[in-house]
RNA sequence: GGCGCGGUAGCUCAGGUGGUUAGAGCGUUGGAUUCAUAACCCAAAGGUCGGGGGUUCAACUCCCCCCCGCGCUACCA
């Protein structure tokens, strides 16, 4: 592997519309943390960079639901979000934010670089605008209703009761949510960015060249991506909120928030050191490695890395690590349903328990498939492994030192194998010490690799040898007859106790802090790092050397504890189905003249197929009794083909005719849409003629 | 529908250029032990490696089809 001199760490930036969760934590924040602890242990050149992402549509809008200006908006998540990360302990070298002058200005300097180099293509096509409030509607501010479920309230870019993602212009009757008024239809100014024209060069880059090195699901996301094509991408908004575009022609636009947001990990490195910011991110002697979230694939590998390709000069991140998801208890983490466990208030009602969440969470770190984290692991996997295994071969060495020799580490010395007892502990002792030399290469390695799961159970195996040891030699019995055999025992022991001190302290820092408080290491740990140079076991502690009292490290979790969690997430779960509307709102009211308008009839399914390249639709040729004719409908998830056929339907006879997937549909099925989204057919109790109106 | 990733003991996961009885930790059960937070140590039970075909002397590992989970994508008058 290729030799660096330095690592600029990134984890992705935060959107500050909401507090953090165990899931953010497990999938970016977490492992990022340990990998920089890792990289310092060994007293290498990195910084680690994190900040708040303060721009963007959603930030508006929910300022808006909350009756305040963005600013206070973001300030509010900003500052959660930047205490939470402090009080958990995960060490940014900065944590900044996108509303800083100084991102503004690198990400204007971006723009305009590219722009002066002919980059940007300029275009310009037709959006909604809002009359009475005079702006451009971002696709969020559009509501309307859905044209699938016919939601009510579906948003321009996606309806939230159906899941469909949309173009504002699919909406039917669609308004602003700023001024409640129709808006009209307005052309208006873009720019993009051609990522058509990177396509080349990203599969030679990330295809033929990181194939080995990067990991297989992100790497098997971005090659998808690139296979399928890449288009150019608009990078800026009509909006008032972001960092303006800086042209002449352009007021009232905003670079769009995928476009700024990675920048801000430059502008925070340039806050962090404004004079040396440069070789973090343009000397090729630096790695760049960005700790992501899989979301965040396709800006990390693809866009961002494209950008950074046009600006010139900058460095390109030698790998992206990114994570699947962390569901809760069997159920996705959703911050709009409440259904999380909100770091916040871990620290709250956990308090002084940071390792044992860091513990959990990189022991179910979603590294290769999605993950779930429920209390009952997380009380089991603290208790039977941080308490029982970590904590109390921690404890039990220091307590049986300070029982045979008064807290002073023995003398180290060889044992002479004088008899058979003292010859089997020092076979013991040399099964251990081989044992721990290849978790201590195994644990590196993984570590490495940013496989921190791994990484880890490495970490207990060393414990678990340790104790392994102590079981074996039995000092507690020759303790009776030998005591230099003890004194060798522990002074050994405590070898373990203090290489453990050292090797937990990307995972576990509190531990780490912990143990060495117990050792009273302060005048010689300086010398500890070589562990990690070395990679195996180090002699940690000088002989004769007073330890100071022994603690217990961790305490075990009581089912209490878990039980009140448990409860809090069900008490949500069920306030959720409360207060969720059972059934939709009342639309307006219409007139007999708006309802006769419809043309309603009943018709006979005479033949029914799936449509190709669709999951969705079902074409049916319909007896209308009029005519025979084609019809579309988005029911092939509740209806097979077969049992279509012959069934009497009820339908819109007279609604325009569209086309979809190249067919055109003459008409509408009329649906019962159950609460859970299940699509029942509507047809006469009893069978009619083929033609029937209804009204 | 297309594409990507995954589906291995109760749980969390390893593994594999195809080759003797498929591994680990936790949990469970039994034993041993007492320095230790009833912890540690030893042992055992527990898997038709998502399903079905195929290639092969031999497949969990390769090929084909299918099913399930997650994500991206097309589509749902």
């Amino acid at each position: 592997m290729k030799k660096f001199k330095r690592t600029t760490v990134t984890a992705a930036l935060p959107y500050a519309n909401g507090p953090l969760h165990i899931g953010h934590i497990a999938g970016a924040y977490l492992p990022a943390d340990t990998y920089v602890r890792f990289l310092r242990q060994r007293g290498e050149d990195v910084v680690f960079i994190c900040g708040s992402d303060e721009h963007g549509v959603a930030i508006t809008l929910g300022a808006k639901k909350e009756g305040v200006s963005p600013r206070q908006f973001v300030d509010k998540y900003h500052h959660l979000m930047k205490q939470a990360f402090e009080d958990f302990g995960i060490g940014f070298d900065i944590y900044s934010r996108t509303s800083n002058p100084t991102h503004h200005e690198t990400a204007k300097e971006f723009f305009t670089n590219i722009y002066n180099k002919g980059i940007f293509l300029e275009e310009t096509s037709d959006q909604y605008y809002d009359e009475q409030e005079q702006i451009f509607l971002a696709d969020r501010y559009i509501i309307g209703t859905c044209p699938n479920c016919k939601h009510t309230n579906a948003y321009g870019d996606q309806c939230e009761k159906c899941g469909t993602s949309l173009s504002p212009k699919q909406l039917i009757n669609p308004r602003s949510t700023v001024s409640g008024k129709t808006p009209v239809l307005r052309p208006t100014k873009h720019w993009y960015f051609p990522l058509d024209k990177y396509e080349a060069w990203l599969k030679e880059w990330i295809v033929e060249g990181h194939k080995q090195d990067w990991k297989i699901n992100v790497y098997g996301q971005c090659k998808s991506w690139i296979d399928q094509g890449l288009q150019p991408r608009s990078i800026t908004r009509d909006l008032d909120w972001g960092v303006s575009v800086p042209l002449p022609d352009a007021a009232g636009k905003v670079l769009y928030v995928w476009f700024d947001a990675p920048i801000g990990y430059i502008s925070a490195t340039k806050e962090l050191k404004p004079a040396g910011w440069e070789k973090y991110w343009k000397d090729p002697e630096t790695r760049l490695i960005h700790f992501i979230g899989k979301d965040n694939i396709v800006f990390h590998c693809i866009i961002f890395p494209a950008i950074l390709k046009a600006a010139g000069d900058y460095i390109l991140p030698d790998n992206v690590p990114a994570n699947e998801f962390l569901n809760l208890e069997g159920d996705k983490i959703s911050t709009s349903r409440n259904h999380a466990v909100w770091l916040h208030e871990y620290l709250a009602d956990f308090p002084g328990r940071r390792d044992e969440l860091r513990y959990v969470l990189t022991s179910i770190s979603p590294e290769t498939k999605d993950a779930d984290f429920t209390w009952k692991d997380y009380q089991q996997k603290v208790n039977s492994e941080l308490v029982s295994i970590f904590g109390n071969f921690v404890n039990r060495v220091m307590v049986l030192t300070w029982k045979y020799f008064d807290g002073k580490v023995p003398a180290e010395h060889e044992l002479p194998a004088t008899d058979e007892r003292r010859k089997k502990i020092l076979d013991h002792y040399h099964k251990a010490h081989a044992d721990l030399n290849v978790s201590v290469k195994e644990m590196i390695r993984a570590l490495q690799d940013f496989r921190f799961r791994e990484a880890q159970f490495q970490l207990m195996n060393m414990a678990r040898i340790g104790n392994k040891f102590l079981a074996d030699t039995e000092p507690w019995k020759v303790a009776k007859e030998d005591m230099e055999a003890v004194g060798c025992i522990l002074n050994y022991a405590l070898t373990i106790v203090g290489n453990l001190a050292i090797a937990c302290d990307p995972f576990l820092p509190d531990a780490s802090r912990n143990i060495k408080r117990q050792l009273n290491s302060s005048s010689f740990d300086a010398s500890w790092k070589q562990f990690w140079i070395k990679e195996e076991l180090i002699n940690a502690i000088p002989q004769h050397h007073q330890l100071g009292q022994a603690e217990l490290l961790y305490k075990n979790i009581e089912n209490e504890e878990i039980e009140k969690q448990i409860e809090k997430l069900r008490r949500t779960k069920m306030e959720n189905e409360k207060s969720a509307p059972l059934v939709k709102a009342l639309k307006p009211e219409i007139t007999i003249d708006d309802f006769s308008k419809l043309d309603i009839r009943i018709g006979k399914v005479l033949s029914a197929e799936r449509m190709e390249k669709s999951n969705k639709l079902l074409k049916l040729k319909v007896d209308t009794g009029i005519d025979q004719r084609t019809v579309l409908s988005g029911i092939a998830q509740h209806y097979t083909p077969e049992e279509m056929v012959g069934k009497q339907v009820t339908l819109i006879a007279n609604l325009a005719p569209r086309k979809m997937m190249g067919i055109e549909s003459q008409g509408m099925i009329l649906m019962a849409e159950d609460l859970d989204g299940k699509l029942r057919l509507v047809f006469p109790s009893e069978i009619v003629t083929p033609g029937s109106t209804v009204s």
